[in-house]
RNA sequence: GGCCCCGUGGUGUAACGGUUAGCACGCGAGGUUUUCAACCUCGUAGCGCGGGUUCGACUCCCGCCGGGGCUACCA
C-alpha cells in the first residue's frame, strides 16, 4: 500500500484537510480515505508506547530542551543521551544505538546515511502521553502496512527516526522516495498550506487539470527523447519516479499557461464547451457552445474565455481607450458602408459576411484594420476580440446591426460636436 | 554549531569520460495576419568555484562557495 505524505507544518485543521482533499479531487487524484485521525488512534499508539518502555527500547527522561542544548555543550556536539528517571512527568525518548549508522534506502537518492551517535535520542511522547509525529507515523504505517511512503524531501531528515521506531518495535519499514520541493518564482519555497492553496488557485485562474498533471510531472522529472506534452495516459506509462531529478525546482507559471493553452486547443468542442460552463457556472447550451466554437483558439485559460465572448451574452461597455484608438476621421463613413452591407446580407455566415465587408474593403481602398477594428470595437466594446467574421455571426444580424447604429449614432454625434466646437 | 540533501542558460530539463552540451518555456528579430492569440523561421543565453584522477571531465574524487532540510515535550 502507498502513502503519499502532504508537508504541512502548520496544525492539520479540518478545513486544512478538506481543502487539501478538494484540491486533489480536482485534479482527479482522489483515493481511499485516510485512516482514523491521530486523537482516535491515541490508544494503539500509548500500547506500542509501553512495549518499548518495558523492552528498554525507550525511557522517560526528566530533561528538557534547555538541558540537552547544555548536554550537547559539553559533549561536543554528539547525539544527546539522556538519563532514566522514575518523574511520571518526564517525556519519553527513545534509545538511539551507539555507533553505527541508520541508512535510507531511497528510491530517488539511493542509500542515506546518518551517523548514529550525531542522532540524539529523540522524544517519541510528551509529558502527558501523548505521543509525538515521528512515532505516531511509524506506528500507523506498521499497522496499516504501508509499503511505500512518498512525501516530501523535507522529510528525508525525519526517515531516521522513523526507521529507528520501527527497528525497536520489531516491524519493516516502507520503501521511501523523497521528492525535491518546489519553490515560488521568488525563490522561497512553496509551504503546503500554500500548496494546497495555490492548487485552487489554479483552478480557479481556469486551468486544466490535465495540463497541471503534465506540468507538475514535468517538474523534477523529463523524458530522454524531450517529449513535453503528454496525456495522462501516457504520464502514467511514462513517469518513473527513480528517474525524477533530486534538486528543488521552481514553479514558472508562464510555462504552464503555455501547456494549459495546448490542452485547451486540443479539446474536443463538447469537451471545451463543458469545460468552460463548469469554470463560468453557466449551462453548457447551444449558445455558449457557439461562442466557445470561436473563442478555443484564443484563450490559454478557462478564465480568458469570458473576456472574449461576454459580448456575445450581455451588452459590452465600451473600452474608451480603444475607442479613441480605433475610431478615426474614416470610420463614420466605413460603419455606415457597413451598416448597409450587413442590413442587406442574405445570410450571415462568416464567408458571405467576409466577402460583403470585403467589397467595402475595395470600393474605399483601405486597409481591413480600418473596417474591422471600428465594427470590432461597435459590437464587443473593445480591441480584442475572436475573429470577426464570426463574432458578427454569433451574435447575429440583428443585435449586430444594432450594435453598429448605436457606434454610428455616437459617431456622428461627436463629429457635430466638433465641428460646432 | 551538528547531521543530511541539492547545484547544466532567466525557468524546467536531456545527454555523455571524448557531441558544435540537446529540448521546452521565456525573451529578441522576421514571416503569416481583420485585433489578440495561434502558427512558421532564425536568434539569445548554461555546465557555481578551485584542486585532483585521466590521453581526455559538465560527467568520477576532494575542498570551497551557494541554496535547502532536520536539529522541538511541531507536523
Amino acid at each position: 500500500m502507498l502513502r503519499i505524505e502532504d508537508t504541512d507544518r502548520e496544525r492539520s485543521t479540518p478545513e486544512n484537510v478538506e481543502q487539501i482533499l478538494d484540491a486533489l479531487h480536482w485534479l482527479e487524484l482522489d483515493w481511499d480515505e485516510g485512516p482514523l485521525s491521530q486523537f482516535e488512534r491515541a490508544e494503539r499508539h500509548r500500547e506500542r508506547l509501553d512495549e518499548l518502555i518495558e523492552s528498554g527500547a525507550a525511557y522517560r527522561d526528566a530533561a528538557t530542551s534547555k538541558d540537552v542544548t547544555a548536554w550537547k555543550r559539553e559533549h561536543g556536539n554528539r547525539g544527546y543521551r539522556g538519563a532514566p528517571s522514575e518523574d511520571p512527568e518526564a517525556a519519553i525518548r527513545l534509545r538511539v544505538p551507539e555507533g553505527g549508522e541508520t541508512v535510507v534506502v531511497d528510491e530517488i537518492r539511493g542509500e542515506v546515511r546518518f551517523p548514529n551517535d550525531s542522532a540524539d535520542d529523540f522524544v517519541v511522547a510528551r509529558g502527558d502521553g501523548s505521543v509525538v509525529y515521528n512515532f505516531a507515523v511509524a506506528v500507523d504505517d506498521a499497522d496499516m502496512r504501508i509499503t511505500e511512503v512518498i512525501r516530501g524531501d523535507d522529510h528525508l531528515s525525519n526517515t531516521p527516526k522513523q526507521l529507528m521506531v520501527m527497528k525497536a518495535l520489531g516491524e519493516t519499514p516502507p520503501r521511501f522516495a523523497h521528492l525535491p520541493l518546489l519553490h515560488g518564482p521568488d525563490g522561497k519555497k512553496l509551504s503546503k498550506r500554500h500548496g494546497a492553496a495555490s492548487v485552487q488557485e489554479l483552478r480557479d485562474a481556469g486551468y486544466l487539470p490535465a495540463a497541471v498533471r503534465n506540468y507538475l510531472a514535468l517538474l523534477g522529472w523529463g523524458t530522454q527523447d524531450d517529449t513535453t506534452i503528454m496525456s495522462t495516459d501516457e504520464l502514467i506509462e511514462r513517469f518513473d519516479i527513480a528517474a525524477v531529478g533530486r534538486s528543488s525546482a521552481i514553479f514558472d507559471e508562464q510555462k504552464l499557461r503555455w501547456l494549459n493553452g495546448r490542452f485547451m486547443r486540443e479539446m474536443d468542442l463538447d469537451g471545451y464547451t463543458a469545460a468552460v460552463a463548469r469554470h463560468l457556472g453557466r449551462d453548457p447550451d447551444e449558445r455558449l457552445r457557439a461562442a466557445c466554437e470561436i473563442a478555443q483558439e484564443k484563450a490559454q485559460t478557462l478564465e480568458e474565455v469570458w473576456p472574449l465572448i461576454g459580448f456575445l451574452f450581455e451588452e459590452p461597455e465600451t473600452d474608451e481607450q480603444a475607442w479613441r484608438k480605433v475610431m478615426t476621421d474614416g470610420s463614420l463613413l466605413l460603419l455606415r458602408e457597413a451598416l448597409e452591407a450587413l442590413r442587406g446580407a442574405k445570410s450571415f455566415d462568416p464567408p458571405e459576411l467576409e466577402s460583403a465587408l470585403g467589397r467595402i474593403l475595395a470600393e474605399q481602398d483601405v486597409k481591413p484594420g480600418k473596417l474591422y477594428q471600428p465594427i470590432r470595437v461597435a459590437i464587443t466594446g473593445g480591441s480584442i476580440s475572436p475573429g470577426i467574421f464570426e463574432s458578427l455571426a454569433v451574435l447575429g444580424k440583428h443585435r449586430s446591426v444594432e450594435r453598429i447604429e448605436r457606434a454610428v449614432q455616437r459617431l456622428s454625434t461627436e463629429s457635430d460636436n466638433s465641428t460646432s466646437a
